[in-house]
RNA sequence: GGAUAGAUGGGUGAGUUGGCUGAAACCACGUCCCUGCUAAGGACGCGUACGGGUAACCGUACCGAGGGUUCGAAUCCCUCUCUGUCCA
């Protein structure tokens, strides 16, 4: 969530900048004018209780001293009236303003380059060259059929579309790829974790994703409970409602889970292979700082994602997302695009973003500064998706004959 | 699944014949004072959120969550969630 007090504060400065994220200046207008209307309702029934409780004080004296309360409490009951109506205005400015609040995404930083999507995106730089081919590279779902490593039809027979089974050598590496990551994420200073894949409203609503992206969610039938669509959500919210001491920060994880997407709005994206998938694996970095050393610990996310790659031998750009591009929670993202000679083109494979106070504001996660508590920054990032990460690795190190070379870093992994 | 007990501030833990308890006491923690050496004594402070005020400070809300009764609820009633113990 955003801070109101800045917007009370200076609307025109906060507007400029959210109308690169495409939010209406009238939204914000609206948006003010509920809180406005929210601080008035409040200090309407705050006043009116205040009276409330003094009477209701004289009342127990009168009590006490045998004295006749008749006079008091009708007194006492005109102001119940008042209560209860102003009790009901706040209420309703309350959901009214909450409403709005949540729906409205992150500020973007002022680094953020201009643009409307993908196509404006700032490449900063690209790491190893792509390795020539003196033949045709094929796309991973040749080479995967060839190789018998990818199961597409048994996939989509046991569930729906965009889902697909990993045989014997795929399934190893994928295996390799996910113990390769988390250690090296470990090595890295990022504790490793294991959550579960299954969490409740509020700590969606911690991190962004609810309530505007209800319908990308898988819900569980009749219960409060979804599965996450990524390892950020379960990470980030752990120290949801917590005060933390300053000593415990900063908090950097690192967690493998399966995540879950219904990808409501790609329907034709990416339908051929296993670049979209509903569920899909994934190790994720979470950090929980202080506001100072974010901007750091971002740099160090990118710069273990990147490692990573180049480590696995894989040719990738890391590129910065402009304005339009950037998601929800976002101040400022990077993401790394990772070199599919198949496809002849760079293709995400991890995106590591600031959300700085925006998911802490949500999910009330501070920490003590001294006198006062604070609220942290929160970060996330892949490192990285497995799955196109087998992918990259079919596709980079495909041989004339459609064989697979496996990465020297991985073969440790592999028995 | 059945029975039963419980859920209070950083921790332990009072308070349940409704009002003087936002919450005793102890511990932990912080600042200061004293003392001076293998450890101790004293004073004060010490929850969170929002709103108002330059500030001291003031107001409102919060004793698992939600709702109800009442002039007034941590204390009474209802629903839910979670935890402990016992029985299947």
């Amino acid at each position: 969530m955003i801070d109101l007090k800045l917007l009370q504060k200076d609307f025109d400065a906060l507007s400029a900048k959210l109308s690169r994220k495409g939010v209406d200046a009238e939204l914000l207008k609206e948006l003010k004018q509920k809180n406005e209307t929210l601080k008035e309702a409040k200090a309407t029934y705050e006043t009116l209780q205040a009276a409330q409780n003094a009477m209701s004080k004289e009342f127990g004296i009168y009590k006490q001293q045998g004295k006749d309360v008749a006079e008091l409490k009708a007194k006492v009951d005109a102001n119940k009236l008042k209560i209860n109506d102003a009790l009901e205005a706040q209420r309703i400015a309350q959901e009214a303003l909450e409403l709005l609040a949540m729906a409205i995404p992150n500020i973007p930083d002022d680094s953020v380059p201009e643009g409307a999507d993908e196509n404006d995106n700032v490449e900063i730089k690209k790491v190893l060259t792509p390795r020539s081919f003196s033949f045709t590279p094929k796309e991973h779902w040749e080479l995967a059929e060839q190789n018998g490593w990818i199961d597409f039809e048994r996939g989509v027979k046991l569930a729906t579309s965009r889902f697909s089974v990993l045989h014997t050598e795929a399934a190893k590496i994928e295996r390799a790829l996910i113990n390769f990551m988390l250690d090296f994420n470990a090595q890295r200073g990022f504790a490793e974790m294991s959550v579960h894949a299954i969490v409740n409203r509020a700590a969606l609503e911690g991190t962004g994703q609810l309530p505007k992206f209800e319908n990308d969610l898988y819900k569980l039938e009749g219960q409060e409970l979804f599965l996450i669509p990524t390892a950020e959500v379960p990470l980030t919210n752990l120290y949801q409602d917590e005060i933390l001491p300053p000593e415990a920060l900063p908090i950097l994880m690192t967690g493998y889970t399966s995540c879950f997407r219904k990808e409501a709005g790609a329907a034709g994206r990416d339908t051929r292979g296993m670049i979209r998938q509903h569920q899909f694996h994934k190790v994720e970095l979470v950090a929980i700082t202080k506001p100072e050393e974010s901007e750091k610990v971002f740099e160090d996310m990118v710069a273990c994602a990147s490692d990573l790659l180049s480590a696995l031998e894989l040719p990738h750009r890391l590129v910065r997302l402009c304005a339009g591009d950037l998601g929800f929670g976002a101040a400022y993202t990077v993401d790394l695009e990772v070199w599919l000679p198949g496809q002849n083109t760079y293709r995400e494979i991890s995106s590591v973003s600031n959300t700085r106070d925006f998911q802490a504001r949500r999910a009330k996660i501070r920490y003590k500064d001294g006198k006062n508590n604070t609220l942290v920054h929160t970060l996330n990032g892949s490192s990285l998706a497995v799955g196109r990460t087998l992918i990259a690795i079919m596709e980079n190190f495909q041989n004339e004959d459609g064989s697979i070379t496996i990465p020297e870093v991985l073969k440790p992994y592999i028995r």
